[in-house]
DNA sequence: CGTTTCCTTGATGAATATCAATAGTGGTGG
DNA sequence: CCACCACTATTGATATTCATCAAGGAAACG
């Protein structure tokens, strides 16, 4: 018996869900790539990690959300019911996996914002992103404003404008396109 | 069927594995608690998670250990085979929970670390420790030097330090013994 | 006790945030 | 196609927070 898959669609920067939401579906990334962040009270926003193809938005499938995702570019996901999945010997073998990667990378992410320095993070923060959201040709896709990219690394818009224009001077990143980046040499430092 | 599990003792500060190690084990706290962190070539630190009764140390069950834990108390952990473990219902199960609930963590911990001033994340980090190490008392027990603190908040020790001296100055925070406190008023501020 | 480790406190400096102004970019309708 | 508008990015000047450096004191340990 295969688990039923419903695709559904969201343009570029759509809300997928909000925190308090009910839980209980499962969401898998078919095409495109989520953003998954917490807000405080007072709009500070920290994004906690970019989910891309082939991945699971969340694991709550229970209760409420309590964190929000949005699209990041125009995105399909395929929802499932979530209490299929997991009484389903492959589909809970995924999610298991699933669920590893992202303690792995959320553990990383911990490291990097509480020992590195802005430009250890920026750095790290592009390597993360070609790895995970890249063309097949080596240059770095980066469909995230600088404010996002603050967010997802700690910072503020000003400081990764001020990383991004002194690695571009230095030849250290070159821009190949209108959201297209390649690293050169050795950022960081 | 149950599944066969092993006590194993260590003593406070003891390693109980490293990064590099072979996974395959299932470690589950039976008392004590034990801190998950991550180091750099240079030396810097950082504290992931603490895990405490009841919980599960990681999740890495094949394959190599990716960061080191160590016991921040005397500990005993029961020791399993994995996939033993994972291939029995109850058994399964619990491990999803356990993985979930260090999602959630590690998440709240991300958002700390990238938008939190240094009054708020050690705040932050004494309400978290008064709700996982807590005597019935209402009474935080705080087992960690200042390094260990600052490694978790991410910030230094003499930062940790003023923190708390301002805060007992200001009768927000009461020393009620050797290594415990009580949290009298709003700290952060 | 002496020795080591941990903690506190002060003085200073560096990294990065904040504030402010300008420039660029994309989108829309005339 | 151009002109306008809103949004995003850049850049500079300044402020703030926290780290670093340094020294002394307290607690823990043999």
């Amino acid at each position: 018996m295969t688990i039923k898959e419903t695709p559904r669609r969201f343009a570029k920067d759509a809300p997928i869900y909000f925190a308090g939401d009910a839980a209980g579906r499962l969401l898998k990334v078919a095409c495109g790539a989520v953003m998954i962040f917490h807000i405080y009270d007072d709009g500070r926003r920290q994004i906690v990690d970019i989910v891309t193809e082939g991945e699971l938005v969340h694991f709550q499938f229970d209760g409420e959300l309590d964190h929000y995702a949005e699209a990041l570019t125009q995105t399909t996901l395929i929802e499932a019911s979530a209490d299929a999945a997991l009484s389903d010997q492959a589909w809970a073998e995924f999610i298991f996996a699933q669920m590893r990667g992202r303690l792995q990378r959320e553990r990383r992410h911990i490291a990097m914002l509480g020992q590195k320095s802005a430009a250890e993070r920026l750095a790290e923060f592009l390597i993360l992103v070609s790895e995970r959201l890249s063309t097949p040709l080596g240059d770095i896709e980066l469909p995230m404003t600088r404010q996002q990219i603050a967010d997802y690394t700690g910072l503020t818009i000003e400081t990764v404008s001020r990383l991004f224009s002194r690695w571009t001077r230095e030849r250290r990143l070159v821009v190949t396109g209108k959201r297209t980046y390649r690293i050169e040499g050795e950022l960081a430092a």
